[in-house]
DNA sequence: TATGAATGAGTGTTCATTCAT
DNA sequence: TATGAATGAACACTCATTCAT
């Protein structure tokens, strides 16, 4: 009985990753507000009524897409936090080259997740929260990075917070720009080098 | 006569400067979708008819704003390229205190701007042709000065169109945190400060 | 099961044949263009978005309301050639007085249908297709009618199609004006009977 | 100065012509409901303003420019009453190709004004009377010409009104057939005479 | 009189959400 | 729970008509 139960509980969980899953291929493809509720069901072989089982209103699929996202990001701090490794510059390849796959593999959602990070119109309090906590902690994380490497003296004396989100902010615009148009920017393996050349030693001739 | 004509011109110019104005408060108040056309002329004090004298559909006066918001960082960058002295550090804290300026003035404006720069979704070519325009416009001015300090041994051997993307990022990230919690970052001065300097000399300790 | 289905379906084709019915009545009474989807829906008893369930668009009602008058024409055409007999005279005389009773019956769609016959401005091209397909079927029975009589030696040596239109014309302005105005008509039975012998003793053999 | 005044009343006809003008062209091309104001005053090259400076409304030129064309019509009855010699046939021969000739040089407004002719809808009750007192003018000449060939002895007994829609009908639809596709007809010269031998040979006196 | 900018009521269509089965 | 028909608020855009110059 709990065994129906627990099959019930399977079902119910198949059909709203569908939803999820059809969602995130028809954001991706027209945007929030092209995509309609319609077209997700369709996408996902399932009543237009069905939808609403699984989610209050076309907003929280939406979240919940973002959230995804948001979480594979956020999946690549947490393994380098654990793998604290004492070598900076290696690691921040490392962690620069894990982004850079998981844009390429998402690209429209890299796009859609950006975009939300400038909030503006639409007021959607509780998707700013979200972005606004992740780039909280994200900047946390690295700026916890900056702390430690000053400590160890490998770094001057910097402001934790701003390094932080100069780092984020050069990543994303060049990540960014490889998406669009890759043809200005070198190959990808040397991407990576070069911005963690930059973000460590800038441009300054040695 | 040509004094009625050009009297004419004059109240169809107001008219419509009163309306973009009118639609920069209501974009930057509801975003783009949730503006309606009405609200845009209701802030205006005319008649609905009369937006459609002067633009062919909602999403022209929405280009001529962002339009008119990525000029005036255009600006800056031109006024610097003319001004094109020699310290490279001086400079680029000018520049990047107006940036910052600009940004502080016209915040929802940057932030719909910024928006639109990750484009998907939506597929409105213009606009996206008209923000792919204005980075590649921006970085190639970046770029040329990135190799001029190459020239003049200022700057190591770096990809100069990589740097520029890096560079903007930077800058763009740190100014649209500033606009939504600026508690965790530095004061405005310092902020500049640092990002030239970290820009200029990454984090290393020297 | 396949009784809901078939229940849903049945309801479904109630609904439409109510918009349809509605449809009629409503551009009988103020024409294509002055009635709105509106009045159709509110004739109906059901809401403005269930009319977009059942049509794509405005047009599409419309069509399928002058369509539902052709065929009643076309049954009349239909079954006239199913009953081959020989007497062209009785025979033809059945034929006025059903179409007649038709127009009578159908006064508004009759002349609605009628209107469109004319085509012009409004390029609607499926609707003037549909039209031109009415009167070539139309005329062609008619003229093969012409043919047999030709053949029999009841009608001298004419050319089947002129006449053909000549008498669809010819009845179409007399039942128009009959039911614009029957005073200056005679009485309907008399009708039939003079417009019979107006076309037939026309093309009889002398 | 009754001078100036006549030159000015030539300059407002001139200007009031040239508009009814435009108009014929623009119904005739696009049909009365789809033809703008605009369209019109744009046509015949003056200001949108002016259009109300000669009409009272959209419709005021729309009555006009039809009542142009049945007054084409009406001008052939008128010159064949004139001339009103006895061979009936040949009479109503030269009637036939002159109205055919008028039908073809004004193919859109012959659409238009039949058009017209079914009323149905849109209520424009000026324009209704306008087009029931055209038809009736049409049909008492036509059965004025009737009566006589019945005094005359050429014709049998018929009721003379029906006869006379009953040819308006037969004409009408041959030449808007003629109109929408030649190639299923004669060619025009013989339309016309058998049109005649249908018309006439029906209702003559064995 | 001529101009053309301004007006605002009007309408087809979309789509998130609800609900009966 | 799943379905899909029904709902109705919302909105971009048009255009006949008015009016200040």
């Amino acid at each position: 009985m709990s065994n129906m139960a627990g099959r019930r509980q399977a079902a119910r969980d198949v059909r709203r990753a569908a939803l999820v899953s059809a969602a995130e291929r028809v954001f991706a493809e027209k945007g929030y507000h092209a995509a309609t509720v319609d077209d997700i069901t369709r996408a996902a072989s399932v009543a237009k009524g069905t939808f609403y089982l699984h989610f209050d209103e076309k907003r929280a699929i939406y979240h919940e897409v973002i959230r995804g996202f948001l979480g594979l990001v956020q999946d690549i701090g947490r393994s380098l936090a654990a793998a604290a490794g004492k070598d900076f510059i290696a690691q921040a390849e490392v962690a620069a080259a894990e982004l850079m796959r998981v844009f390429v593999e998402n690209r429209e959602l890299a796009r859609i997740a950006y975009r939300e990070s400038l909030g503006s119109g639409e007021r959607d309090e509780e998707l700013a929260a979200m972005m606004r906590g992740f780039y909280r902690d994200l900047a946390e994380l690295m700026a916890a990075n900056v702390r430690r490497g000053m400590e160890l003296g490998l770094f001057r004396a910097v402001d934790p917070m701003l390094v932080a989100y100069a780092q984020v902010g050069m990543v994303e615009r060049v990540l960014l720009q490889l998406l669009d148009d890759p043809s200005v920017l070198p190959p990808p393996e040397r991407i990576v080098k070069e911005m963690v050349q930059l973000a460590f030693a800038g441009v300054a001739a040695r």
